[in-house]
DNA sequence: AAGTGGTCTAGACCACTGT
DNA sequence: CAGTGGTCTAGACCACTTT
């Protein structure tokens, strides 16, 4: 089962808008030239084009054509980076402890998130916690798709960051994050040294490689000595 | 010249929401529903329908239906720069209560946050709380330099958001948030009708214009019915 | 079997810009 | 004028879930 029509128009206007070879300003094919050259309809044409629009990645002015956008609002405003090369760019130190590393049975939220169907019950979890000069600033609570990396259980964790090795293996595709406050449960809190009643800030993280959902996972941090930072320049 | 067709469905599904005729989970026609309620064809029942999907406003199952989404599915705040559009673009109702508007003596953390000289130590303050439906969402605290907007006491905040007014007055040049999670002040919570140690999302944002800082805000949101949402496509 | 959303087509009319 | 994007239609086929 191929890709949508409308998704492949958007991967080719894409990938040679990554390459380099239509820099930003140029002129990007009319939904006619489209239309001859890939043999798709202008409705399908036009959708693929419009909804670049809409992410930002062209611009479109009736009567004259499209075009490739300027990258300023590039970065995504919510920043969430690898939390190692994070800290050590802070210039601080950074290490992790791996709590558990095991093949689980998905509960049923896991696995609805991960968007496994019943009889692939199976997923890798892990449970770190990652520490910024000795003291800790994430427990991250890790559900793996076997499928995605079948030798997650081989990998040391405590080198190479769960994210590390995932963008390694599998081709980043797609982020969504949701960010809450929170009271953590009282395993979470301990590892952080949080006394009960202190707030955590909660990124939910779920990423896609190659169409498929890769991982899902849980990143407490406390909330007194964490921040995230974000913004953007006009 | 009136709306396109398009965009008279989403209105339609919109204005159904916000009276709270339809609510969430509720079920919302189908495509050939809308097609012959309407008088439209299928294509443009679907593209407002895959529209207000994306937006969150709606969730849509192949072979099941469209249904109305479900009300926290927050949006996002670093993103957008007005809460009340924000709010509507989900098709609820938004209102502002204005607590506070007057000029006051800086203190010299808001003095920093705006890096004002000693000389300049009047600011405006405004404190405001924004609904949806109904519930309080957000409290926002917020400073502004009256060398960049001299008429801001004037505004009807409860009409025009200070983001809004600030936009219009004054060109955003450039912005910068911090995003923690906190057990806010006892003021706070009150007007978020939040019990005592339930935490908040404290978003902190300085924006900039024509080179000079122009204001400082403390938004607060109830940490346990928002979400900040982020993500990026590849 | 009937209904749903997901996609796709081959046309069409329009307002607009550039030459 | 020919070209562009913006919109719209009336069909169509498919995979899927519900009855």
């Amino acid at each position: 089962m191929p890709l949508p029509l409308y998704q492949q128009v958007k991967d080719h206007v894409l990938t040679r808008i990554r390459s380099g070879e239509w820099l930003p300003g140029a002129r990007v094919p009319s939904e006619h030239e489209l239309v001859r050259e890939l043999n798709v309809s202008r409705m399908t044409a036009n959708r693929a084009l419009r909804e670049l629009m809409r992410t930002g990645v062209l611009s479109r002015v009736a009567g004259v054509g499209t075009f490739v956008a300027d990258f300023k609002a590039a970065g995504h405003p919510l920043q969430i980076r690898n939390i190692a090369e994070e800290i050590r760019s802070r210039g601080h130190t950074h290490h992790a402890q791996v709590i558990s590393l095991q093949p689980i049975v998905a509960t049923r939220e896991v696995s609805e998130r991960l968007s496994l169907s019943r009889d692939e019950v199976q997923v890798f979890h892990s449970l770190l916690v990652h520490f910024e000069q000795g003291r800790p600033v994430q427990v991250e609570d890790r559900y793996v798709n076997p499928t995605v990396a079948p030798d997650y259980l081989q990998v040391p964790l405590d080198r190479v960051t769960p994210n590390e090795y995932l963008m390694e293996v599998a081709p980043l595709q797609r982020v969504e994050h949701t960010v809450r406050a929170v009271i953590p449960p009282a395993t979470i809190a301990s590892r952080l040294e949080l006394s009960a009643s202190e707030p955590a800030l909660l990124i939910e993280r779920v990423t896609w490689s190659r169409g498929a959902r890769a991982s899902y996972a849980l990143l407490y941090h406390p909330g007194s000595s964490f921040e995230l930072r974000g913004g953007f320049d006009a």
